[in-house]
DNA sequence: GAAATGAATCTAATCGTTTAGACAACACGT
DNA sequence: ACGTGTTGTCTAAACGATTAGATTCATTTC
């Protein structure tokens, strides 16, 4: 079943050392005429070069180990595509794994990269812990994160605006008249870690609107906390007249609260999300929402992660935050006059 | 950086052999004073063992090739789960691959996937051409395919029931009324090889409605293929009065389009969708649609190809077509009484 | 014409495991 | 006292590639 260049050379009439050296344009030079005999009968038996042994002899792999949270948001798969498009040209593949934003199924997968002696990897946390960050590094395994920043140490990392995001859409809706706005936050943040929220709560201040933490509730992963958050925020005493999102999945679970709560959008209520994932342009009104690249983040990581492997300087474009912008559509409008 | 086994021997006093005894339960007995020095020096360097070596000299990989088309659907990341779940719990990796319904790309995935020395391959087709299978079975890779039958031959599959899900979609329609019932096919078939689309015609045949070729476009991948598609419909001179849409994708995309077309849904327009992904409870009004038991797909799927790959026997019911279920929300409503 | 250079090839060591075969030490039944 | 097992350990041969070092032969240089 299996060729090897044993079997190739036997019957080529060559050593395996020629036959590695026509393989891989090896470090001698080979005639042509061999070279030609042995690439013939590399047609004819179907011989592939046995990655597990070239692997172990080389101390290398060409895999990328890539974490991400979880895919029920959009986001994610998109990301994992730029990476993906870009370890395949420079001859890489990629091992996806799930966290589903659980430390020890981090930790899990760290180990087991280790073990198979993966390349570098590329790692979206899903907690605000570091440790599977640190053991990577223990490992002397290359690691790029995306989208979030490790405190107090300079990190190979692929970061998008998002204060600039945060700030272009409060401001989006301060500028239609919104005094009271609410923000729904990410799950595990303490907020303060988040860059949109940041951009929130400074844009907020610069306009002098004071910051009302009753309007900050916790969001989640999926379309139904996005739901029941707004629920929650709707249910308030003083309810805000919109909401900023800190992703469209959140935004997008929240248009449906608001449908079933009777309220129009944006005639009664603004919404603006985060991320311009594929849906927001097609729900119903088409979402607000701030235009993260993903695919290209993805493709910087998987830049920056390379270069990093093999020990060149990673392109300048590659380490600058990529710019983020506003996407105006149908969820946003001006405020309704029910104000004091 | 990197400890071996050797290292370990030598810190503990033993051979390599002992080493391996001890970390496999090895084929042969090490007594426990000699176990738990091992076990200590290995807790104490951290010692794991290089899967590269390991698999070279075992020959197998315990490393689940994936091949989607792509992840612009939710319904893969889903079954991509459902996959990396039951690989997980048996100590598989899975490699995931997007061929973006790329036959070349699937065939260079086939290739590496040999070169890797993968244990088995999880394919989910993007085309209607079976030579990466092909491929697979002639490198003798154990190889399952999900939601496609290879014609004439008789493959490990895991399908759900699309001619019923199809049945119960149109019989839905049919029942409220509708009798011009438009059909968004799958991009890449001729529309015969779906069980969705026969369930569609034999309904439509067993209630006497004759078939009409116009009411059938072409879908695509992305929501604006399903909202390019229900616009064509639209524009039909003998317009339909409901749709029935391969995936959800489609119906989302199609949504979208009877939105900015002015026709109220489900008041003026019917439609439903296939596949029940997160979004379809979600979207307003509601999408109607019929459920497919992705995860379960995906884990039935790796139970099938674990049990081929340790040569046991599957399990009955991972071989059995899943069931499917007709959701209905609010996308569906009477026919309007604009007919002749 | 001898020495030096270079091209083409081969031999064999190496990567880090697993495991069959050899062997020593000891217990047991006869 | 002697075979017969059993238990615990070690030695060394795989697995299939890459590549440094040795070897051969032809060509160039002085």
């Amino acid at each position: 079943m299996g060729v090897t260049a044993e079997d190739v050379a036997r019957i080529a009439g060559v050593s395996r050392a020629t036959v590695s050296y026509v393989v891989n344009n090896g470090p001698r030079p080979v005639s042509k005429e061999t070279a030609e005999k042995v690439r013939e009968v590399i047609r004819q038996t179907g011989y592939q070069p046995n990655a597990l042994a070239r692997n172990l002899r080389l101390q290398r792999t060409k895999i990328i180990g890539l974490i991400v949270p979880d895919t029920h948001n959009p986001y994610f798969p998109e990301v994992a595509r730029g990476i993906e498009s870009i370890a395949f040209e420079h001859g890489y593949s990629v091992m996806l794994c799930h966290s589903v934003s659980d430390l020890d199924r981090e930790i899990q997968y760290v180990n087991m990269f280790h073990a198979q002696r993966v390349a570098g990897v590329i790692w979206i946390p899903g907690t605000n812990i570091f440790e599977p960050y640190h053991k990577l590094k223990g490992y002397g395994i290359q690691t790029v994160i995306i989208d979030r920043l490790v405190p107090h140490e300079k990190v190979p990392a692929v970061v998008a605006d998002n204060v600039e995001g945060g700030k272009l859409a409060t401001q989006h809706l301060i500028d239609l008249g919104h005094r009271r706005i609410g923000y729904i936050s990410r799950p595990v943040d303490l907020s303060h870690s988040s860059g949109r929220f940041e951009g929130y709560q400074t844009t907020l201040k610069k306009n002098g609107i004071p910051f009302d933490e009753h309007l900050v509730v916790k969001g989640g992963f999926i379309l139904e906390d996005g739901r029941r958050a707004v629920q929650d925020l709707l249910a308030l005493e003083n309810p805000p007249t919109a909401i900023f999102a800190y992703n469209d999945i959140m935004a997008i679970g929240g248009l449906r609260a608001l449908h079933e709560s009777g309220l129009r959008v944006p005639d009664d209520f603004s919404l603006v999300g985060f991320d311009d994932i594929a849906q927001s342009a097609f729900t119903c009104p088409a979402l607000t929402t701030v235009h993260l690249p993903k695919f290209e983040m993805g493709q910087n990581g998987a830049k920056l992660l390379i270069s990093l492997i093999e020990k060149q300087k990673p392109p300048e474009e590659v380490l600058t935050p990529l710019g983020v912008r506003l996407i105006v559509r149908e969820s946003t409008g001006a405020a309704p006059l029910r104000q004091p």
